[in-house]
DNA sequence: ATCAAGATTACCT
DNA sequence: GGTAATCTTGATA
């Protein structure tokens, strides 16, 4: 992991709309034994407890979530209809629960280990843009579980976030997020954030849900 | 002790 | 377009 410059934790304290928006494309790096697998992140969602029905956080601390309670730069894993894993990026200060779910990746290096975990053909073509487009295919392709809770991107040897590219303005789209009809009206917060046109990004339709990207 | 629900996905028509 | 799969968690008693 020597040879991957990490983001500062002065990153992950930024307000949480700034680190969902500014986390397309970093590069999330992972190592399995002497495998480093890594890819671009192309698609996020912003959650912020204090304001937010549709957070996990937003009812208080529990067993679960108490991670979020952490300051910045840590991981929020939960399991999700008994099968799948998701991940958030835990933003902001200490006792300021918020994060980034995770919801796609470009792969980059090691994407037939990818293909490995997510029992995908990586050569099927119609199957490619299968292998990292969503949250619960992100974490199996990178082999994050239960076991990544609380993971700390700053220091942690098998996981972290690295600079790799810059986006304009323009190409990124900001649309409400995905599957939170249990809060309907955070349903309508424009709190994710994907890069234009990029294959990965998970298919919804939400992705015709434009909302102005000023700034 | 019981139970409903889920920040999803794969597969079917 | 629809739905089954699958199990941990948090809430309630």
């Amino acid at each position: 992991m020597e040879k991957y410059q990490r983001l500062s934790q002065d990153f992950y304290l930024q307000d949480t709309l700034t680190v969902a928006k500014q986390l397309l494309g970093k590069r999330f790096v992972r190592r399995i034994g002497d495998k480093i697998l890594s890819g671009m992140i192309v698609e996020t969602e912003a959650y912020i407890a204090a304001i937010d029905e549709a957070a996990h956080a937003h009812k208080g601390k529990t067993n679960r979530n108490k991670i979020m309670w952490e300051s910045g730069g840590r991981l929020y894993v939960y399991q999700i209809y008994g099968m799948y894993f998701c991940m958030n990026i835990i933003t902001e200060n200490k006792d300021v629960p918020a994060g980034v779910l995770i919801r796609a990746i470009q792969p980059l290096e090691n994407i037939e280990v990818m293909g490995d975990l997510r029992h995908i053909d990586i050569n099927d073509k119609t199957k490619r843009f299968y292998l990292t487009s969503g949250p619960g295919r992100v974490c199996q392709a990178f082999g994050i579980n239960k076991n990544d809770y609380g993971t700390n991107l700053l220091s942690n040897e098998k996981i972290t976030v690295t600079q790799y590219k810059e986006f304009l303005p323009s190409e990124i789209v900001i649309t409400p997020r995905i599957n939170i009809d249990y809060a309907p009206i955070a349903a309508n917060f424009p709190w994710r954030f994907f890069v234009k046109d990029n294959p990965y990004v998970s298919k919804h339709k939400n992705n015709s849900r434009i909302f102005n990207n000023e700034s």
